[in-house]
Formats: C-alpha cells, structure tokens, sequence
DNA sequence: AAAGCGTGTCATTGG
DNA sequence: CACCAATGACACGCT
C-alpha cells in the first residue's frame, strides 16, 4: 500500500541521513515551534520535511499522496499509481538514490544550501529551483557576514527568491512538487540558514535578512522585533563574537569591570563593529542579569505582600475575638448592673413611704459618690442637650 | 487551541 | 551629558 512505501522510504532515507548525523549545538537548534513554522510551508505533495524535533537527525520524509513525482519526475501526477512496494523498488532508483546522499552531503556541507544546489544542478535532470538569487541568498549569507552585518542595516541581504518559505504555505510550490528533492533542500537549508544566523524565522520571508541589524525601528519594531528562545540567544551572541573574531567570551564581556570593559576600546584593535558587538553584548548581558533581579524582587515584594496579607488576617481574627470577648463582659455588666439597679429602686421609699415608681425617676450618681434621685423627664431632657452639644 | 509561566530583549526613566 | 540599574512591555518557547 501507498502507506507502506512511505514508510520504507522515510525508514531508508531517515537512516541514510542520521548517519550523517548534523551535530548542532543544543542552543542552536531550533525549536519544535520553529520547525513547525517551517513545517507549515510544507505541501501536501511531494515534499521534504525538516523534521528537527531532534534537529541533530535531519528527518526526510515523502508524504504518501505523490511520492512517486519524487521519485520518478516524469511520471505526471495522477497518471500513475503505485500500489506495492515492487513498485516502489523500481522507481528507487539509483538517481534517486543519488539525489538523497547528494541531499546528505549537502547537509554535512554544514547546510551550505549554495553547495547543496550545486550538487544537485551536477546530478539531476536539470530542474532547477525558480530562485531568482540562487547566487545571492545562501551564499552570501555566509556566517561571517551575517554576524558583521548584525550592527549594520546596510548588510542585509533579502530573502525575496523564497518568498513563503518561511511565511507558510504556499500553494505555487505544490506545482513544483515534482521539481523538487532538491529544491526543497536548498529551501529548508536556506531555512537553516536563516534560523542559524540571525533567527529572523519568526519574521516573513520579504523580512528576513541575513545580517540585518535585528531590530526594526518604527510601525514594525513591536512586531517585528528581533525574539527568540532564551537558550537561544546566548549562543548567538557568542556566535556573532566568534565571527567577529572578538578575543573575549560573551561571558567576560558582561562581567569584567568597567575599567577592564573600557580598556578593551583604549587600544585601537577593534572595529567599529566590533565594538558595536562588544557594547551591544554587554548591554544584553548586563540588561538579562537586571530583568532576572527584577523579577526576583518582584517576586520578593509578592511574597512578602503575601505574608502581610495572612498576618493582616489573623490579626483581624485576633481583634474580632477580643471583640466578642469584650462585649460578652459589657453584656454580663450591664446585667448586673440593671440587677443591682432594681435592687437599689425596690428599697426606695419616699415621703409617704410609697415604694417609688422606676417609670418616672431615675438614680443618678455623682462623682462624690452621693446618690440621688431624679424625675425621668429631667434625665432625658440632659440627654436631648448632651447629644445636641455634641452634634454641634 | 488557549492559558499561564519563564525568559530575553528593547525602550524608557530616574539616580 | 553619559552611564547604568530598574522596570514596563513585548514576543517567543514551553508546558
């Protein structure tokens, strides 16, 4: 079945391309995210896939629908269908074959896509790639170049002969389906390319630039701006120091002293993009360390504001218990002072010895400790005056 | 697929 | 005025 011969050929070719294993360094390679951005320029014909979930094993695989344009290019979509394995065999054939360690070569060229398409216009039938800068992008994108370029808008090289490379699918290239093992391998490692040198992947392709200075001032410079993965970015800083041929790690660069930091420029060594790189680096380094201290602090400030919080909330557990207590004593005085009250009224005698009516006088106690008796109205109209002063 | 988190970077600000 | 740390905002990758 169709099925099977997918499988046998991602399983032969797979095998013929991890043997020659492309060793990256773990902080270069790119990231599930970006092969799938790379991925969706993928078409549902024939294709190869840049499978870099292990970016050290590049994984090339022939999607099932019209795996036979690759593998016999004069075989018209459709026109034939291959159905077994026997089948397939046949169309394996050496030039195939060729084209798949040639592919192989070309990566170990560390994804030289220049020399990959070179091999390629030796070997095959003469299908060529419609890039129009086919001298121009993988080429000149040389490493060295693109680091120099980093401070340098000037350097940038456009990436226009792979427009959607990068950007997504792109309905154009499924016409070139047949055209292309090789095509696609110089595409996916201009991808590389681009990916290795200045991370402009996330960018459109009519964006992406082999050493242009990775941030994009104006309307496009949030959107655009030069990100990527924090274990990436190290590297690349290192890799544009290496390329500069800068004679310090990225890691003393950011930690010497200002004095040793100044005395690097005192002698005329370095060129102005050297230098460029040099302040750059150290501002980046010297920034990363204050953003992770800040968000330490912040951190700090949430958790101790956190601690506030909870001993706020027992205090106020505390406070309203004491309240409670308290009030459970006022009550418990109040009723034995209304006892002792009654107490007091019921062995009132007046003039006559009539026992005297609580409804109409009052007990008042004075300071001196006397205790008299006072009609009720007089009682209550002190009170009127009292509660009237205060208002005012 | 969406949300949340961690991180690096850039722009801005205040010391 | 230059420098630098701090911080808000943003984009990205990862879970």
């Amino acid at each position: 079945s169709s099925s099977n011969y997918n499988l046998n050929i991602s399983r032969s070719i797979s095998h013929d391309i991890c043997l020659h294993d492309v060793t990256l360094p773990k902080s270069d390679q790119p990231s599930k995210r970006n092969v799938s951005e790379v991925g969706n320029s993928e078409i549902n014909h024939s294709r190869l896939k840049l499978d870099a979930t292990n970016s050290s094993c590049l994984n090339l695989s022939l999607s099932r629908t019209n795996s036979t344009e690759i593998l016999n290019p004069s075989v018209e979509r459709g026109s034939t269908d291959v159905t077994n394995q026997d089948d397939l065999s046949v169309l394996l054939d050496d030039a195939v074959l060729d084209e798949i360690n040639l592919m192989v070569l070309a990566m170990e060229e560390s994804f030289d896509a220049l020399k990959a398409s070179e091999f390629f216009e030796e070997s095959d039938s003469g299908l060529s790639l419609n890039s129009s800068n086919s001298s121009e992008s993988p080429n000149s994108s040389s490493y060295e170049e693109g680091a120099v370029g980093y401070s340098s808008d000037a350097e940038s090289v456009s990436c226009d002969g792979l427009e959607g490379a990068v950007g997504g699918y792109q309905p154009e290239h499924s016409e070139l389906s047949s055209v292309n093992c090789h095509n696609a391998c110089r595409y996916h490692s201009f991808v590389l390319e681009c990916i290795y040198q200045n991370h402009t992947y996330n960018l459109p392709p009519n964006q992406m630039t082999f050493g242009s200075k990775y941030h994009y001032s104006g309307s496009q410079k949030l959107k655009n701006r030069y990100t990527t993965s924090a274990s990436v970015n190290l590297s690349c800083d290192e890799r544009r120091a290496r390329a500069l041929r800068i004679p310090h790690s990225v890691h003393e660069i950011v930690s010497m002293s200002i004095d040793s930091f100044n005395e690097l420029f005192s002698n005329n060594d370095l060129t102005e993009a050297q230098i460029s790189l040099i302040r750059d680096i150290r501002h980046r380094g010297k920034n990363k360390v204050a953003a992770q201290n800040c968000r330490k602090r912040k951190l700090d400030v949430i958790v101790n504001l956190e601690d506030d919080v909870q001993q706020l909330k027992m205090q106020r557990e505390k406070l309203l218990k004491e309240k409670a207590q308290y009030n459970k004593s006022v009550n418990l005085i109040k009723q034995k002072l209304n006892v002792l009250y009654r107490d007091v009224f019921s062995r009132l005698r007046d003039d006559h010895g009539q026992p005297v009516n609580p409804n109409q006088y009052a007990l008042r106690c004075n300071s001196d400790g006397s205790m008299l008796i006072v009609p009720l109205r007089m009682v209550k109209s002190e009170q009127k005056q009292k509660s009237q002063k205060k208002k005012k």
